[in-house]
RNA sequence: GGCCCCAUCGUCUAGUCAGGUCCAGGACACCAGGUUUUCAUCCUGGUAACGCGGGUUCGAAUCCCGCUGGGGUCACCA
């Protein structure tokens, strides 16, 4: 399918072996940008999705469901591709009719134009071993020249060549690579030109018969009316091969754009892997020698502690991290989205981590929070940096914090409540979703992620007669001076059983009245109050703080608080 | 190691293509102060960068060269 230059059509290919990365996040993000830019402007802009399972070996489809998911929950929608149902929601399809969007499913399509390859003397049947190969590419590192395929099967005659391509012999497709210099005109780095020399004749068909990555993802995105090619820095030295192929087979050749990768703050890759090594060194540090969770054998577990190649699946990680209380760095979407991350916030960060909007706002700041509308209208190649960047998870985490903030109680408790329904069920059997609204304007301010909002709250988790009191706050608010804060305490106990309704404005509203009929500052009521029923100086405001707990329990706190300050009281007489 | 890409506050970046308006602007973080019944939010102010060395030029963050540093890639993975 010729590209028409009024149509502009981009992609992402994710390759189903594993959970959707960070990375592939950014980039499916800015692709979808991109299309939905040049759908605005008028160019038929379009978001693909293929999925890339060329590899039996690697490729899952738990995976891919997975990815699809990630997606979706992201907002990054595809106009072609897998359809699934998201939520009510029907993404993906094949309107244009160049399905399928499983590589898979596309061999006889790849086999053609292999066949057409050949015919041209463009590729070429190659009958060598893998071992042959390996021990071959072994000697030339060890006289330390660089390794490239020597053509040995060129030295084959061609006509008996194809004889034993007809007969089945096992075998690999090898391109012809041409023996010029080839440029990639990229639209983020500029022209990037590579020698012939740094190019061997790479395998295009597999002995299994599968094609590669290289061969599968020119014709896909030729037959797909691909137009633009927006990927990772690590494709840019494959882009000459991909250039090659679209010359040998008479394809056009998109317009491409390389960007810039992203790594951890200390310059390392963001890899699967970091979660892995968090928790080793935690457990380490805890000195544990037996296997702490179900479902991971004494053995197995000292077997990972010992092998740092050695990973353990995702929810023996988040359970041992559980454990031993620690954070497990976000690596996959998935992470963030248990983490308690917004979409729109990711999404934020995510874009601005290489991408500049060059806009001002009013105040004169520089445009840094937008929304998906935004991107969308206004993300282009221009804005790109060249460098890579860092993932800085306090920014990120700054920009969740203000989204959560901004969100309307009534939407900030029904996301709480989907999220909990997830990844803490226990939050659900605690509060109802009357509770979560009620608490939502006190939370929203003091949770950075969904998932602090628990630890906001986390006093209405405590059993009355299991509250600790902090000795130095009790001291501080009941006992200091004429421990007129145990006084008061002792009064307004009466006055909770008054409060009717046991709402936040009440109970508020009851608080200052009191303060204003003993004629004291807010200070030597609260405070007290706050460490009787949280047992710490520090919570919500009241209203929420008690409303949430209730009457009763509320009065049984202040007693029990009551009797330690008076017990502390006289033990010092 | 070969080849390729990159380089402004701790971090993400604006400014670089069209050299002077930049003793370098914004954001996050940090520090100080203010508002507040605690905490958080919010408000005000502050600290902080052109990797190094050569050129070109009246003048360089901006152009050229070298160095250093970071990254990518060298698979029958994608």
């Amino acid at each position: 399918m010729p590209i028409d230059p009024n149509t502009v059509i981009t992609r992402f290919a994710p390759s189903p072996t594993g959970h959707l990365h960070i990375g592939g996040a950014r980039t499916a993000l800015l692709c979808w940008a991109y299309a939905r830019r040049a759908a605005a402007e008028g160019h038929n802009g379009r978001f693909l999705l293929r999925i890339e399972d060329t590899d039996q070996t690697r490729s899952s489809e738990s995976s891919t469901k997975g990815i699809l998911e990630d997606l979706a929950w992201l907002g990054i929608d595809w106009a072609d591709g897998p359809e699934i149902d998201y939520n009510g929601r029907t993404i993906g399809g094949d309107d244009r009719n160049v399905g399928p969007y499983y590589q898979s499913q596309r061999l006889d399509l790849y086999n053609e134009h292999i066949a057409k390859l050949i015919e041209a003397d463009h590729a070429y049947p190659a009958f060598e071993t893998p071992e042959e190969l390996e021990a071959k590419r072994k000697e030339a590192i060890d006289a330390k020249v660089g390794y490239k395929y020597d053509r040995s099967a060129l030295d084959i005659p061609r006509e008996e060549r194809m004889k034993r391509l007809e007969a089945g012999d096992p075998h690999v497709v090898r391109l012809k690579m041409p023996d010029a210099p080839i440029t990639v005109h990229d639209q983020i780095l500029g022209d990037v030109t590579v020698g012939p020399d740094e190019f061997d004749d790479f395998i295009i068909r597999k002995r299994d018969g599968f094609p590669t990555y290289h061969l599968a993802v020119v014709v896909d995105d030729a037959l797909m009316g691909v137009s633009h090619v927006l990927r990772g820095q690590e494709h840019l030295i494959n882009t000459p091969r991909h250039i090659a192929i679209q010359q040998a087979l008479g394809f056009e050749v998109p317009t491409y754009a390389h960007m810039p990768l992203i790594f951890n703050p200390d310059g390392s890759k963001m890899s699967k892997r970091d979660k892995d090594k968090t928790a080793k060194k935690a457990v380490k540090e805890a000195k544990l020698d037996a296997s702490p969770i179900d479902g991971l054998s004494d053995t197995d577990f000292a077997k990972w502690l010992k092998d740092k190649t050695r990973q353990l699946p995702s929810d023996q990680l988040i359970a041992l991290a559980r454990l031993l209380d620690v954070h497990l760095p976000e690596i996959d979407v998935e992470d963030f989205r248990r983490a308690g991350y917004l979409p729109e916030a990711l999404n934020n960060y995510l874009a601005l981590l290489g991408w500049n909007p060059k806009a001002k706002n009013e105040d004169g700041t520089d445009v840094e929070r937008f929304d998906m509308d935004y991107l969308g209208a206004h993300y282009g190649f221009s804005g790109m940096g060249k460098g890579q960047a860092k993932f800085d998870r306090v920014k990120l985490l700054s920009f969740n914090a203000d989204a959560i903030a901004e969100l309307p109680d009534e939407h900030f408790a029904a996301r709480w409540r989907v999220w909990a329904t997830s990844y803490d069920p226990a939050l659900c059997e605690r509060f109802s979703a009357e509770d979560m609204l009620m608490l939502a304007p006190a939370v929203k301010t003091r949770c950075k992620t969904l998932a602090d909002g628990r630890d906001v709250v986390g006093f209405a988790f405590v059993e009355d007669d299991a509250i600790e009191f902090d000795g130095k706050a009790l001291h501080k608010a009941l006992l200091k001076g004429e421990a007129k804060g145990l006084e008061m305490l002792k009064v307004f106990r009466d006055e909770v059983a008054t409060i009717d309704p046991f709402t936040p404005d009440a109970i508020e509203q009851a608080v200052k009245d009191f303060c204003e009929k003993h004629e004291v500052g807010m200070g030597k009521v609260a405070q007290p109050l706050r460490v009787a029923v949280t047992g710490g100086p520090v919570s919500p405001p009241l209203g929420q703080t008690l409303a949430i707990i209730g009457k009763d329990a509320a009065v049984a706190r202040i007693d029990r608080c009551v009797a330690e300050a008076e017990q502390s009281l006289s033990a010092k007489e």
